[in-house]
DNA sequence: AAGCTTCGCAACCGCTCTACA
DNA sequence: CTGTAGAGCGGTTGCGAAGCT
């Protein structure tokens, strides 16, 4: 029996031991080399910084371990204070309300903790970002993750809008129509539309001749259809892969340049009425 | 029961901003 | 304008507890 109590009593001052050689290194380690302490507060640490602020207020941190008779930093002292000492801190675990403001409030604001705090009453910034580290950036990481794959899916499955815009023609220096007289005036203009749609009168094209001096790389287009057609139908009727293609006119070559040689001169023209603004054009498909 | 891993949180570090001489 | 010190912020680390094998 006595043998026994023996090595109880044995193991019992080895344990004792360890602890305490164990305990003197942590002190030592947590010394810096100005020999400020560091690490985890002891109550009594916590006692005296209360006291402290307690008599003298927040602020002043650079005076906070002297007059606390602390041997710890001033940022040590402060960081203790706001984040764990500070009677306003609410320590209770987040609601689901405070959670969601506090995802919104990351998604609105990134990762400025101080200011989502702020948000959220009795909490500190670094509650918030330990929480959010531990909790919420795994969930919000998948979410987005998920996020991506619809957005994957979806562009798998539906596809985007063809936007097919009309491409200003070039005309061969060769081309009949600007061989004649009217040579200085060709026109980027293609066709004029009303706001109702229909073709406007030659009147209201009268002035819109711009002279270019011989530029024969500007862009016409002549409307060969009646008056009663509304100005976007033509455009319809073409098909779509010969759509802003320059070749246009080569393959319809018969019927626009048997148009273009019954010209007999800008001024008096019939299809000068007929033609549309192809800015407005460009203007309604964009 | 022991060893290992993971988790949560307090605390530290380095940097920036601001006030002041 | 520049240098310095104090204050504050966000990222990171380290430790203890809990959970798992």
């Amino acid at each position: 029996m006595i043998a026994i109590e023996k090595s109880h009593i044995f193991i019992f001052m080895c344990g004792q031991l360890r602890k305490t050689y164990r305990d003197q290194v942590h002190m030592e380690k947590s010394k810096t080399r100005s020999g400020v302490r560091k690490g985890a507060w002891t109550y009594e640490e916590d006692k005296l910084l209360k006291s402290c602020i307690r008599k003298y207020g927040e602020g002043k941190w650079h005076l906070a371990p002297q007059r606390a008779g602390l041997n710890r930093c001033r940022k040590s002292c402060r960081l203790r204070w706001l984040n764990y000492l500070n009677p306003t801190i609410n320590k209770e675990s987040f609601s689901e309300d405070e959670v969601d403001m506090m995802l919104r409030l990351h998604k609105l604001l990134g990762n400025r903790w101080s200011l989502i705090a702020g948000r959220l009453p009795g909490r500190t910034s670094n509650y918030v970002k330990n929480y959010w580290h531990t909790h919420l950036r795994k969930k919000v990481i998948s979410k987005k993750l998920e996020e991506n794959k619809e957005k994957e899916k979806l562009k798998e499955t539906v596809k985007p809008h063809e936007i097919i815009k009309p491409k200003p023609r070039t005309f061969s220096a060769n081309s009949p129509w600007l061989n004649r007289k009217y040579i200085n005036f060709v026109t980027p203009i293609v066709a004029v539309s009303t706001k109702d749609g229909t073709v406007a009168k030659d009147s209201d094209i009268e002035n819109t001749m711009i002279p270019i001096n011989g530029d024969v790389d500007s862009a016409a287009q002549p409307y060969t259809g009646n008056s009663t057609t509304m100005w976007w139908e033509n455009l319809l009727n073409v098909s779509n892969d010969k759509i802003g293609l320059c070749s246009l006119l080569q393959e319809e070559d018969s019927k626009y340049v048997n148009f273009l040689s019954e010209v007999p001169n800008v001024n008096d023209c019939n299809w000068k009425s007929k033609i549309y603004e192809f800015e407005s054009i460009l203007d309604i498909l964009n």
